[in-house]
DNA sequence: GCAATCACG
DNA sequence: ACGTACGTGATTGCT
């Protein structure tokens, strides 16, 4: 028989700082707990014992204190983000069915060395988990110690038996004692004897066995005289640290083994998982988060059935609701039947006239999560639903935009919704559908709670229509041109690929960053700079400092460009061209954790414009014939944004005035007139002007424009100076979030950080930052979302042919029948200048051409 | 599945 | 002393 004792304090302890921080959406600390639980997990598979005791400090003061004011003296307390998971653990372990143990007056390590002096006398073995070498001493007699740590975030366990320890320390377990009580333990304050260390004090223990025999042989010659001198003066501390380290073996609680068999595991045991949001583990466990109250449990935890009834009647039934909790199914693209939770069970409308009758109903509210694809397939049959549409996905991505992913289930067991069993062959969809009812009123009430209404139903809801919309419209191209285009670029590809082989002096493959700094560092022997965790780093801001160095690297940068063009540009749009010639990307709304939108499959939100050979590929964006693109920018939204928000006189002056931003900025960190700004500064301004919205620091600035460290932090220290709207603005944003434990925008748009609360420097400064930026970014991000709306719904109302195909972030692309060209460009600059209203104003410019390249600038 | 790189705002 | 600007997505190579 095995018992199992964990020292409860060490090994949190060992847990919080061995894992990154981790926080659940509102910033509950939870990487101890989830620690914890792993090394408890590997423990358990290494010993599998038949009992479980756990081990826990008490406050109160210890006999050792009360021997010693100094014991642990110099200890600081546990940080607050330690010590608001000891509570939370203690109730989960005691759930999962472990007996837990504290006792005042004794530390857990005396706990552990009862249990394991009982174990002892009863022939059971014993196996100490802790996360500290202090029980070392304990060893031997069927007593082992595992010692717990951390690498890279995993744990690791070491065993110690007698024969680790001896080949370890040279000395039997229980000699351990007696080393420490001669070298002291500055962790615990133990004093030691002053002026010997670990050497002096293992040699003396090797050679007299104990304490007591150093003292009876002090005039041996082993003993040099400084030493006897030392050993002398301080025999009394000696003396003490012996009996403050000697672990104790009769701390008044049950040692009896039996008694720490552990019990069922408590159904709460999952629940508090889930709302520590430790999924994976609970995964892994076999937990599931059950928030069923067990009165309930005989009827509601009948399985779930798919209800058989008479469709008409059942649309009737579902329009009395006026809710309509339910999930379509989808087969090419098409509704092919609504699930919808009805009276406790699903339901299943599949009859295309029933389907019609429900959402023709005005009067109706379908509340289903992920609108965009119903969106989309009532659009392709050209029908433009009447009901109400809620969406619990969007919901749940304002309630918190950081989330890894949103899936109903996912929310359920987030949210203490219950999900019940369900019979055999019942489709997902019903069980999605299923979950709504309980789910709904508990995220809007989140919504009410946090304010944010008026950000889903005016901004998120009706964006997803329009986003349904931009999709199935899609972008015209050009294949032919964009397969010529990248023949263009294989031949040159080819032709470099070719000479590099050539310089270097042997093939290999150049789009290996490996291979590539072997060649340009080892072969070729140029000096290398920065080294990433694998090896030399190549990217271009290395390479462009070596371009000097030999005409391979400039070889190498053309290859980088011109491979960069051809795969995921020419290769990768040909890829996802429609039958219809038009490019449809999916904009994702519940990805960013600002507001923005993003796009993928293809990307249409990164296709080159900075060089002039990448902007190339823009000519083959293009309107269908007869048509055109329209395509309008805002002006420097993003500090537009910062200056209403931070309400800088300075600042709303220059856009007031209609100003040139970056020359005004140049002129006042640069000390000259404006007619005086040299491009130079005005290039630097401009550097300055968006470091400031990215939460700049002087570094960064500094490489960024190519100045001195120093020089950096005096433009950022005049900007602040002269902007000083912005400078009280940027301070209160992160004193706020830190209150808070989030930032927002101007729209009520949240973004939890628990970063600010973190101990490490790197992510807290990063919190720092991102409590700057959201703000901005989020708020800018926000408008143009107002301004899609409106665009599309002008579009409508004006009996426009004239559609929105594409957003990248402060830009919108209408493509328009040429004849609506004029009209649709001042429709576009209106709805989005008069967006929002901000002190302020809003500046959007529009221009037309028959390709993007063309109607750009 | 991750790291490195590079495209955009 | 630390490491160094915010937000994304696609491709490639390699374990």
């Amino acid at each position: 028989m095995k018992l199992l004792v964990l020292d409860g304090n060490s090994i949190l302890n060992r847990a919080f700082y061995g894992i990154r921080l981790l926080t659940t959406k509102e910033g509950l600390f939870t990487n101890g707990i989830y620690g914890f639980l792993t090394m408890l997990q590997k423990i358990l598979s290494e010993t599998e014992p038949q009992a479980v005791a756990i081990a826990f400090d008490r406050k109160a003061p210890t006999f050792r204190h009360k021997a010693y004011d100094g014991y642990k003296a110099q200890r600081k307390g546990m940080p607050e983000e330690l010590a608001q998971q000891l509570p939370n653990l203690k109730e989960l372990l005691t759930l999962l069915g472990y007996h837990l143990l504290e006792c005042d007056g004794f530390e857990a390590d005396d706990i552990l060395g009862t249990l394991a002096r009982s174990c002892r006398e009863k022939g059971w073995d014993c196996v100490i988990a802790t996360g500290d070498r202090d029980s070392l001493q304990l060893v031997g007699n069927g007593v082992t110690v595992r010692l717990l740590s951390t690498k890279m975030g995993q744990p690791v366990s070491t065993l110690y038996d007698e024969t680790a320890i001896r080949e370890e320390y040279g000395v039997t377990p229980s000699q351990l004692i007696d080393i420490k009580a001669i070298q002291g333990d500055s962790s615990d304050n133990i004093p030691g004897v002053p002026g010997i260390g670990a050497k002096g004090a293992q040699m003396l223990i090797q050679t007299f066995g104990s304490l007591d025999g150093v003292y009876s042989h002090l005039d041996a010659p082993e003993i040099k005289p400084a030493m006897r001198n030392k050993l002398t003066a301080g025999e009394e501390s000696a003396r003490l640290s012996l009996f403050l380290g000697t672990i104790r073996t009769d701390a008044p609680v049950d040692d009896t083994p039996e008694d720490f068999i552990p019990g069922p595991v408590d159904p709460g045991a999952g629940r508090l998982m889930a709302r520590l949001e430790l999924f994976k583990l609970m995964e892994k466990m076999g937990l599931s988060a059950d928030f069923t109250e067990e009165s309930e449990k005989t009827e509601a935890r009948q399985p779930l059935h798919l209800l058989e009834a008479d469709p008409s009647a059942l649309v009737k039934a579902l329009e009395k609701q006026k809710d309509v909790y339910c999930q379509p199914a989808y087969t090419e693209g098409r509704v092919q039947a609504l699930y919808c939770a009805y009276e406790g069970e699903a339901a299943c409308l599949e009859d295309p006239e029933s389907l019609r009758a429900l959402w023709e109903n005005s009067g109706v509210r379908l509340i289903l999560h992920d609108s965009k694809p119903f969106f989309t397939a009532l659009l392709r049959e050209g029908i433009q639903p009447q009901a109400q549409v809620y969406d619990t996905l969007l919901a749940a991505y304002l309630l918190n935009p950081s989330a890894a992913a949103y899936d109903p289930s996912r929310l359920a067991q987030e949210y203490g919704v219950p999900e019940r069993e369900a019979v055999e062959g019942l489709p997902e969809e019903a069980r999605r559908a299923a979950l709504l009812p309980a789910l709904f009123p508990i995220l809007s009430e989140k919504i009410a709670e946090k304010n944010q209404e008026a950000l889903l139903k005016d901004i998120e809801f009706p964006l997803a229509a329009v986003l349904a919309h931009m999709e199935l419209c899609g972008f015209a191209v050009d294949s032919d041109g964009i397969r010529r285009y990248g023949e263009e670029l294989q031949g040159e590809i080819d032709r470099i690929q070719t000479e590099i082989y050539q310089l270097v002096g042997y093939e290999f493959n150049i789009n290996s960053p490996k291979q590539l700094g072997d060649a340009l560092f080892v072969k070729l022997g140029l000096s290398h700079g920065k080294k990433t965790k694998t090896g030399y780093s190549t990217n271009a801001e290395v390479l462009e400092s070596l371009r000097w160095e030999h005409p391979a690297v400039e070889k190498v940068l053309a290859y980088r460009t011109l491979a960069k063009l051809k795969s995921t540009y020419c290769d990768g749009l040909l890829k996802v061209v429609g039958e219809d010639g038009r490019i449809h990307s999916s904009f994702n709304q519940t990805e960013t954790r600002t507001g923005r939108i993003s796009s993928t499959e293809p990307n249409l939100q990164n296709i080159p414009v900075r060089t002039e050979l990448g902007r190339e590929l823009r000519r083959f964006f293009c309107a269908q014939p007869g048509w055109v693109l329209v395509d309008a920018d805002y002006s420097q939204i993003e500090l537009r944004v910062l200056a209403h928000a931070a309400q800088d006189e300075n600042m709303m002056a220059a856009f007031r005035e209609n100003d040139d931003i970056h020359r005004r900025t140049a002129s006042q960190v640069f000390h000259v007139p404006p007619e005086m700004v040299t491009p130079l500064m005005r290039s630097r301004a401009k550097a300055v002007n968006f470091g400031i919205v990215y939460g700049i620091g002087a570094f960064s600035l500094s490489k960024d424009i190519g100045v001195t460290q120093k020089e950096a932090k005096q433009y950022i220290d005049d900007y602040l100076h002269h902007f000083s709207g912005v400078d009280r603005y940027m301070k209160e944003a992160v004193e706020k979030a830190r209150e808070l434990g989030y930032a927002e925008t101007l729209f009520g748009r949240r973004r939890y950080l628990p970063e600010l609360s973190s101990k490490n420097f790197n992510m807290r400064s990063f919190g720092e930052r991102v409590a700057r930026n959201m703000p901005i970014q989020g708020a800018a991000a926000d408008i143009i979302k107002i301004a899609m709306i409106r665009v599309e719904a002008r579009l409508r109302e004006e009996g426009l042919r004239a559609r929105l195909i594409l957003q990248v972030h402060d830009e919108l692309i209408v493509e328009a029948p040429k004849e609506e060209s004029e009209k649709v460009a001042s429709l576009l600059t209106e709805e989005m200048e008069k967006a929002v209203r901000l002190d302020v104003p809003l500046v959007a410019e529009a221009s037309i051409g028959e390709t993007w390249y063309d109607a750009k600038g």
